[in-house]
DNA sequence: AATGAATGAGGATTCATTCAT
DNA sequence: CATGAATGAATCCTCATTCAT
């Protein structure tokens, strides 16, 4: 309709709409037709450009995943010293849980794939072992485990919470798991 | 079919069989008639017991939240002393963790209906509040609150993890962020 | 629920419920539920004081009928004279076509089922009979007749245009088809 | 089924099976179902051609509205003077009252539809208005909607009366009215 | 290369009616 | 006498997918 033939852009378009989509209505209202209506695009282009419902997810939450794995990179990937990665990852719980939401629902709804699908549980696996690339430089790989899962869980919390915690508790949960015991 | 007319359990029967639908095939794949099959009544009676499929899975997982709230109840309702009550929260995660993934797969399914609706985030609210109840018993609120998110992620990369940590891993994290820094 | 047992308004006010329900809504539109729920009698009753939609809506547009029958006798039984009875039936005309169109709608429902169905075409022929014999008090037969039906098409063109012509139009029209040609 | 991939003419079959079961059931039973059938079309068919059953039901009136035209279109608009405009009038009323009941019907559950909705309004009005036109080339405007209301009631009493009037009463009725007093 | 047309399966829900109590 | 419980049939509508063009 728009660029009248051959348009390169077209299926970067329905994963972007179907990201979106997700994140608005969640994966059980997901449908070729609503997302065809969101991307602008004829719905017998949906069958044309993906063969079908599972490899668009597929790709949509491999597009997604990247996405996630530079917000990790674009926090942890600076910091020079462990107290620097300290405030690093407190800014990126922050960041994580902030906003839209957008992120926190469709992180839910890929660990609900992942539960169950193998092929999804690789996506999550890339990030989980970036995160833990980015820590091990700052902290031993046991402490990097821990706060990984400490990022997962203040991060879940704050977005779930009605009164959701400040920074300064952030930091000292993140300083506490990163602090050997005396 | 079975009991001739009135059968009392039958809402209950069909509450169960949504919970197990839910937990093996995911919340997109819910129907009014798969979950008629499961629990074994006619199509007609799901909307007799049930307004809708909005009541039923409001009704499903109020019914979860208990359950969970049990399992927390049942393991920090006794430790004694504060060291007991960092093992008994290792013994938590790892027993939310293990299984058939059914708990889990079903909690991501709630926070995923929590993160959009509030009906549902009443019953997080529900069994975190009770939780962190459990858990001042032995820790400050500040403290309390941090270990809570921490049981959160390491429940949840337990369960995603191809390579779960061990419980030695677990209790380590909950002493840290348990332990002020000196 | 209000007088402890057996109430004998019972059936009234399920006719009643039922011919409100039918000129809000639509003969189309009517069911055993929204009736009942209307009536505020329970579901069960509604098979118990009636074998059937059937004969329900049989009974109700009876009772209709005799509204409208009473309706004819209220205005054309007094007047004494031809002047005066033209006069009736002008207010006739706009007392039918007022209102909340309650009337129109449920006398246009009616019709649909004579036209379709002798049972209720015994009741549209009653109340034209009796219509015919108070104008046959004061015109003759042939004249009764037309004026019958310029009631008729008068009536419902008032209450369908949007801008219903008024009275001294409505009694030109009377007068008209009540005075042979010279 | 038939014709292999598109066929152009499915909507316009699906239109007249539409108005077919209305006339011959009635609107409250009618259902895609059914029409479907008639028109001998997939039940999937329904909605694709028609967005729900409303705009099916919006557009096959409007088909009606624009044959009811014709036939007034056919009736009125021939005659050269006042005495063959009211043959014609004559002419008219007998047309639409005898038959197979099909238009008498359909009208009259279009005028319940327009009694309760303005999108059906809008086409009772246009033929209204039409027939209006047509008498205003023989008659003044106040005399023309005397004629129209009076040719409704005619046309309404000679369908339901057991013993419909002869010809030559609608012609002194149409007479009458569209002579002045003396 | 791209898409509008088409459809069978399945979606939630409403319903009139039956019947045990 | 009266009704709450129950259900199979039917309701409209949405859907993923196929396919002729």
């Amino acid at each position: 309709m728009a660029t009248g033939h051959t348009d390169p852009q077209r299926r970067e378009r329905i994963l972007a709409a179907t990201l979106d989509l997700i994140a608005d209505e969640g994966l059980a209202h997901v449908s070729h037709r609503k997302i065809a209506a969101r991307a602008g695009v004829p719905l017998g282009s949906m069958t044309y450009h993906f063969s079908g419902m599972d490899e668009l997810l597929r790709e949509a939450f491999r597009r997604f995943a990247d996405h996630i794995v530079a917000v990790f990179d674009a926090h942890l990937s600076a910091p020079a010293d462990r107290d620097a990665a300290r405030e690093a990852v407190a800014d990126l719980v922050h960041a994580l849980s902030e906003g839209s939401q957008r992120d926190l629902v469709l992180t839910q709804e890929l660990y609900i794939l992942a539960a169950r699908r193998p092929a999804y549980r690789e996506l999550t696996h890339e990030w989980m072992g970036r995160s833990r690339v980015h820590l091990e430089k700052h902290f031993d790989p046991d402490t990097a485990r821990q706060l990984d899962a400490l990022i997962e869980g203040l991060t879940l919390h704050r977005a779930l919470d009605n009164d959701p915690h400040d920074r300064a508790l952030t930091l000292e949960a993140v300083t506490r798991i990163t602090t050997g015991r005396a």
